[in-house]
DNA sequence: ATAGAATATTCGTTAAGCCGGATATACGAA
DNA sequence: TTCGTATATCCGGCTTAACGAATATTCTAT
């Protein structure tokens, strides 16, 4: 519940499997929606739900909500600093984390 | 025991504030004295040894041996991207962690 | 060979963080 | 208002990883 993004917290955020594949994907679409990221990850809604709110809760996603979907983005505010960070480390993940296409499901 | 460095991984590494410290001071100085290091950030000394060999197995970070002595420097042969992304993060982390000069011990 | 210094590793304990089923919430449609 | 859908949050179990004292290793000097 604490929004401050320090360099060390942002790695953190990447430093997860998981959360790297939800960046990557993020990063890639402009704007994403919840049940793609469970269909394309095919991991339980929940654990993708709660790695969202990570990643929101450090600054580095934000959520527009459409009716009862939601969708996700990379934040439009950060510092160049983590523009250049994200873009570095997945650029390379997207390879090496064997990541499938945007599967739609909504 | 495993030398892959992957995005992943090296967020890992970074995602803990004593190991971006470490980081920090290793990327300022070109060298440095692993006593040195126990000094300036004042945690036991099995506590920095551990993280070196961390950073040390990722391929983070260097190992020299100078008789009884250990320099750490930044791998010399890291990709691009890691270079690139360990700048990004590094720099505003010296500022976000308040890191006192290193202060030489040996 | 022995002692001492610098660093690495081991080991038991503790804390942090992940997991996913179950449940709660928020919204649209009927 | 009631139901169904999409998403968020809760919670108990479990795994990973951090901690630091103690010990082992590696090297120098005597």
């Amino acid at each position: 519940m604490n929004n401050a993004l320090d360099p060390t917290r942002l790695a953190r955020c990447l430093g997860e499997e998981i959360r790297m594949k939800l960046v990557c994907l993020v990063v890639a679409h402009e704007e994403v929606c919840v049940c793609d990221l469970v269909e394309t990850l095919g991991a339980p809604q929940s654990t993708i739900s709660r790695h969202l709110a990570q990643l929101r809760d450090c600054g580095v996603v934000r959520a527009r909500r459409d009716g009862t979907w939601m969708h996700y983005a990379l934040a439009p505010d950060l510092p160049d600093w983590a523009y250049t960070a994200i873009d570095a480390l997945v650029t390379p993940a997207r390879e090496q984390l064997s990541l499938s296409a945007l599967k739609k499901a909504c």
